[in-house]
DNA sequence: TCCATATGATAGTATTACTATTGTTAATTG
DNA sequence: CAATTAACAATAGTAATACTATCATATGGA
């Protein structure tokens, strides 16, 4: 069976629907490979429109500036991966199985193309865990909030943050927990492969590594 | 009494010390200031040198580029970190009072002025919030870390694991959590402030919620 | 056929991130 | 005291970046 999803994404995000065009698409297909490729400090629009094979001035049209542009490629990240928690945790009673799910999700690779989208799981994987921080740490995070871009970060929060309190309903920092094991899945990774020292890896993999310690500290915080 | 206390600083920070002339003190003391007004993306080397009446051209003869300036000071920051631990630690026994204290230190204001380095404390904390992410979250990440200018990080975190393990032998992670009891200490005080949504601050002011947030996770974590 | 919309082509600007050269002054040393 | 060096200022220049603007062309409906 075929099917595809889409969300509708924030469109503060862009000046034009990125989805409503093949351009559009390539664009963002070609972004991902280009900010894995370079890392965001060193991608430009004028090297994404070489790629794609047009103009810096077309990509205007699409995006206010870089930094919208990663915004777009989280906020998708962030819907589909609370669309991937709500699909996987269909038909679970047990909110402690409910949390194991979430962990896997949040540290294991993002399943490979559900429909259309097949943007480069693994790049944009690497883009999560490397860039995403970039979106928000800006001096004009408060203005930029005004627009809701954010929501569907919040939103991902928020649901895991629910799962946590079904299954701990006196646990007081449900959603603390809920960015704190998000921002980790990433770091830890991020830190195992790079700077390993400020971590326990040892000889496992870092996914896997990861997703033990948050296993661990999710656990332990809101009590077996 | 006064005293003052220095680190010597990894040298492949920089190219010349700012230690080591009026010149180079005040290009860091004005570097805080402008990167905690402008941010660190807007911040640039001729917006400094106007600052400090000098020209670019002089600073690039203390600092490769305004990532290593970044560097500095948190590698100032860094060690600075790790003395006042090793010095608030003196004489306590208690390894869960030692923790408290260590999270007190993470998520409260530095003390003021230990001596010469009059930086604006205030601008600083700000800066390690927001900015400190950056300096590792690069593609250049594995070059970078060859000339060991996170060390500084890396023994905090190791000087804070000490403890963890010191509190408890057994627990498996002591360096994952230490890593994640600095980084959280910053995102939840930066969330707190700009997308609580993404916590539980509620009333409480940023730093206190951080504070009682990270006590409960650490020793939850670690067993009370 | 007309009209809107999307894109291409081209140009141009201010700023950024550097590098290079030369001159002045002040401190160090022989 | 002269000579040298180091530190910095002054100036210039370059390639890349982050945009903005204008006009032409193609395409696909109404």
């Amino acid at each position: 069976m075929e099917f595809q999803v889409s969300f509708h994404l924030n469109e503060k995000v862009f000046l034009k629907d990125p989805e409503s065009s093949e351009l559009g698409k390539q664009l963002i297909k070609s972004a991902i490979d280009l900010i894995y490729e370079l890392g965001f400090e060193h991608f430009t629009f004028k090297k994404l429109a070489t790629e794609v094979s047009t103009t810096e001035a077309t990509i205007y049209r699409y995006f206010e500036n870089k930094h919208r542009l990663l915004l777009y490629i989280l906020n998708w990240y962030w819907s589909y991966m609370e669309f991937l928690v709500m699909f996987r945790l269909q038909n679970v009673a047990d909110p402690q199985v409910k949390l194991q799910i979430i962990i896997e999700l949040l540290t294991q690779e993002l399943p490979e193309s559900s429909g259309t989208m097949d943007y480069n799981k693994r790049y944009l994987n690497q883009i999560i865990i490397s860039e995403s921080s970039k979106v928000y740490l800006v001096k004009e995070v408060k203005e930029i909030n005004k627009s809701e871009v954010f929501k569907a970060y919040k939103d991902l929060c928020a649901k895991i943050a629910e799962v946590v309190s079904e299954y701990n309903p006196d646990y007081l920092y449900p959603r603390s927990l809920s960015s704190t094991l998000i921002e980790m899945s990433h770091f830890q990774q991020f830190f195992s492969n790079y700077l390993p020292k400020l971590t326990d890896v040892g000889g496992l993999g870092h996914k896997d590594f990861t997703a033990r310690f948050l296993t661990d500290l999710l656990f332990k915080a809101i009590g077996k």
